[in-house]
DNA sequence: GATGAATGAGGCTTCATTCAT
DNA sequence: GATGAATGAAGCCTCATTCAT
């Protein structure tokens, strides 16, 4: 094997094992939050030792970090690929479908709220948190002025709009842990009913 | 005194000290999340020592339970004072400037993600809280209905119209977090414009 | 009991107690280094839970920070005493022996070189190790100048002479280290004759 | 190349990754005491993987070992140089300079710290540090007995002697720890009215 | 009622050492 | 020879909880 795909093959492993904690943390947090999970069940679940993990990670509270970073590329790549699209609204309006599947999951709603409690109390997450946020609502409000240009005048009006968009979506995740048991089909349809008139209204005078 | 009196000022005086440790815990949780908040945290902002409050509560556990608790019987008693009013609409309308104050401050925000985060493993936590939830539901569907008796006839209907504005009030309290520096007045234009129409609308075909 | 004496009996309990974990550290610090003892065997020697000792100091490190600043303490009031003396000079040559004594403990002679090796890599023990260490050489120089008034004029020579007292016993203790067979009363004379010399010798011109 | 040649050669690079670890491992441990200083630290200094530094040491305790004796090698051939000399009191007075010069160097009063701290816990290095001390004190006894011939009787004056020589060097590297800004040539003053009397004084009766 | 000293399990992290490649 | 991934024991420290006073 030459030298170059000797490193490449070594980066790559890497990059699996790195995968593989992430996996097997995201899975813990999961279960029993940030705090409660220790050290040692990760490692377990990662199927390598306590110890190993720190070559990959520097600190338990990297580990959040790299994960919420993920999740932040994630939706990035995801928005990219929306901004693609021709029919913005319709597309828009059958997102909404998945981003309710999404928030409600209940595993997936019980990652987002575990990790909205640490970043209240670790700035480095918060930051990355946020930073991820500004992003996504950069897009929403780009599409909310593109669908509706009657409010491309009022930019505050913009976001206000765009903001309760993302706040519909994120309530969604507390829905599901409180009503885990809400009509799914009902909800879509509020759902869609409410984005329709953010995204059509006109602006109040 | 009479032994009456005196057993009267005993539950008072006890009473007194359950609230003085429910506020600590409180500003404790609120500042440094559930499991990061020591106990001796908590005594020290009480101004008791660590041991009596064990005289109180049998477990750090009890603590936030009765905190949930407590919240959930304020909720409960402001739901019924709401069912009072004559303009159910307007008042929901009005109601909203309180909804968003209520779920923009970061502190109360925070708390609510730190206790929802707890309740994630937490079975007791989560009943109380899923009972209060399912407390506010209903009057939130009685309100719909009352507010648009056209969609009497589908259960459905409300309870997906009730649950998504649930989910809006919630969300706002992630977008706190998450985009401290939203536009209070156009956030509260959009919040109403979307929860009128999910009053208004007629149920979709 | 009154609420004086309970707070002054709890005072000197506490009082108690440090000096407890002193003693044990001190013995674990000389046995085994100060890295290499750990809080379990000094809690162990001590008697009391790990955890325990927590109360009453912040750290590993506040441990030996004690150590240091109360051995200088010790040191200080020696000094303080010796100030007193008639006749100084006979008073130092007399101390010779107690000196060499005290350096001469191999248990004492490792403690202290520990203690330095600490001071290496610790500021803040390096600190209070040099602190003390100023206070002393302050009255070395003080009985320097004071038994040999002709170096008066000369503060560098009085200097000069001083570290180099200061440094014989310092000496003594790696020599017993070293070399802890050396004939105690031959070093004993060895060390009079060069102490004489470096306080009664006239300046070199 | 000959089958010898290459043994050689191959034994000179085994002696030149051996002093090289033992170079990277004296800086690690003057920087940050033997047990702070970790393997991968040495190897990364070193410019070698942390594996490879076990094919030429069994284990971190043998570094310290060999530093040691590396040391005391070096020392003994410099004490051979010295027995060479013609005017041995001349010559011993002007290596007082060499001694303060080498003492008084914060790393290598450090290192010597450092040393002597890990000899107190371990059998080996004390071993190996007290063969080379006795090998440099027989020199220094040689030595004194030479420059003053009226001690030649009392072979007991002539340890004492010689034990306070050396211990005024040891105790300059202590005084360069806890007080390194004394006056150099105040103190080489000192040193040598010191030493001078030690060689030259006659017997006390 | 009230205190806070005391416990000890358990958490995160570091590190010498091994071994497959 | 040479690498560095992998292990796991052990260290420091925190904290909920108990209990004598």
């Amino acid at each position: 094997m030459s030298r170059e795909t000797e490193k490449e093959a070594a980066a790559h492993r890497n990059e699996r094992r790195r995968l593989q904690i992430l996996d097997a943390a995201t899975e813990c947090f999961r279960r029993r939050g940030f705090h409660a999970a220790s050290m040692a069940e990760i490692s377990k679940s990662a199927g390598m030792s306590v110890g190993h993990i720190y070559h990959y990670f520097e600190n338990k509270e990297a580990i959040i970090a790299a994960l919420v970073e993920s999740k932040a590329r994630e939706l990035a790549d995801k928005m990219d690929a929306m901004r693609q699209e021709q029919d913005l609204l319709t597309a828009m309006i059958d997102k909404v479908d998945e981003g309710l599947a999404k928030n409600s999951d209940q595993a997936l709603a019980a990652l987002k709220i575990e990790v909205l409690a640490e970043a209240t109390r670790n700035a480095r997450t918060l930051d990355t948190l946020r930073a991820s946020d500004r992003l996504a609502l950069d897009k929403m409000r780009e599409n909310v002025a593109a669908v509706n240009p009657a409010l491309g005048a009022s930019p505050k009006t913009v976001d206000g709009r765009a903001n309760v968009v993302a706040a519909l979506f994120d309530g969604i995740a507390i829905r599901t842990l409180l009503n885990p048991d809400f009509d799914r089909e009902a909800v879509l349809d509020a759902l869609r009913l409410a984005i329709r008139s953010l995204l059509h209204a006109a602006p109040t005078p």
